[in-house]
DNA sequence: CGGGATATTTAGCCTTGCCTAACTTTTTCT
DNA sequence: AGAAAAAGTTAGGCAAGGCTAAATATCCCG
């Protein structure tokens, strides 16, 4: 594909918003240059660089020195490639038989290769799914993405009380692996013991086994 | 893919020495810069741009002024970027539902996208066939292509003798449906009738039906 | 408020792969 | 054979997307 670049960066500047706590879009928080050179690998130069030619083609809009934020095109872009990035993802789960653990490298280049068709005759096999491997909503063809119901980061519940794990914010398969090993998979049923005053290991209960928990990994762990 | 351009020329170089009669390698005829050029779309000096990097990374051996032939490990690389299309084709149609003549666009862009793991995902989820839709054969992951029996073009077939499509040799999605209109499918029993003394049309009978085939056609239809 | 630290942009360069135009080699045809 | 045609190569450019180094804005803190 030849805008592959283009979509890893306004997907970037998505997630970006997205994780600042706002909406993204025209309305979200801008996203800074550092933040997108960290996130895609990449000299602060380059994304300088990008970002205007984005700009150009009005997926961003760009305040020089004061950071982007994603056109109504843009997000539209966006969440296209998150679409065909989770459809993916969930393919090769369920029908090709890979683990949670070993999907987002994949859908990182296949979200770029599949066709629009290729990807809806992938969702109507598997059934019209609405989320993927870790529990993130699959957007649908139109763009919409369903709201999560009042999923909450593990590091925000309260003690002692059973919440089921709907949602792991992770792409990394070592530490998917590691998670998926103390029993922490989509649908398990977990109590937060005790919560580190500060920014402390989180003491867990897992299917009758207790773990400490880097609050890294808990934030990243979506429950209700 | 990085190497998207690099595949694509040694498949073509491949087909092409392929289509020469010959076996595609250090020993098979040389093709010519011009076939490449038409083959891939692009102009002749951009072709020999490309053949100086591909000879000085040693895919290719290039006599100037004489075209190139594969080396060993230009032909590796053909074959696996041959293997990893026929696989995808066959998996488009049996387990996405696609028809045979949609199936060669998806796949020349998913072919460099997706990864051997997937691949073999695939392969193994079709009951690992040897044949793709159009009844080409699926090289091993070892880089092996089993012989075709002895399927020949069905303009070097005798006249009034019951046959068989094992192949059909042709990418256009237009020509495909077509073909699949008169019943020229795999599989399909059918009889040349006449068969024009140079290079006229043929006339032939499937499933009793009596059609005129253009020689272009019929030459790309194979039958034993 | 001023200045150093940090963030961002500009300038200049590189590689890929493509292009056209001009030149050279090979082929073909009389 | 010898010239015209065809095929192939070279030269010079362009757009994409990267990079480093240098210049400039912004931020933050004493």
């Amino acid at each position: 594909m030849p805008d592959t670049a283009l979509q890893d960066y306004l997907k970037a500047v998505y997630k970006l918003q997205e994780t600042a706590g706002s909406e993204p879009g025209p309305a979200g928080e801008p996203v800074s240059t550092s933040a997108l050179s960290e996130r895609l690998g990449v000299s602060q130069a380059s994304v300088t660089g990008m970002l205007k030619k984005l700009a150009r083609k009005d997926f961003v809009s760009h305040e020089p020195y004061r950071g982007v934020r994603l056109t109504e095109a843009g997000r539209r872009v966006a969440v296209a490639t998150i679409r065909r990035h989770r459809i993916v993802e969930q393919f090769l789960v369920e029908a090709l038989g890979f683990t949670w653990d070993e999907v987002d490298e994949e859908a990182e280049i296949l979200e770029h290769a599949v066709s629009e068709k290729v990807v809806n005759r992938m969702w109507e096999v598997l059934g019209r799914p609405r989320s993927d491997p870790h529990g993130s909503p699959i957007p649908s063809s139109e763009g919409v993405i369903e709201p999560e119901s009042d999923a909450r980061p593990l590091t925000e519940t309260p003690v002692e009380t059973p919440v089921r794990v709907t949602r792991i914010r992770n792409r990394s398969p070592d530490e998917l692996r590691y998670l998926g090993g103390l029993g922490l998979e989509l649908g398990a049923e977990l109590v937060l013991e005790e919560k580190a005053p500060f920014d402390g290991p989180l003491l867990i209960r897992v299917g009758g086994r207790r773990h400490a928990l880097d609050p890294r990994f808990a934030h990243a762990v979506l429950v209700e």
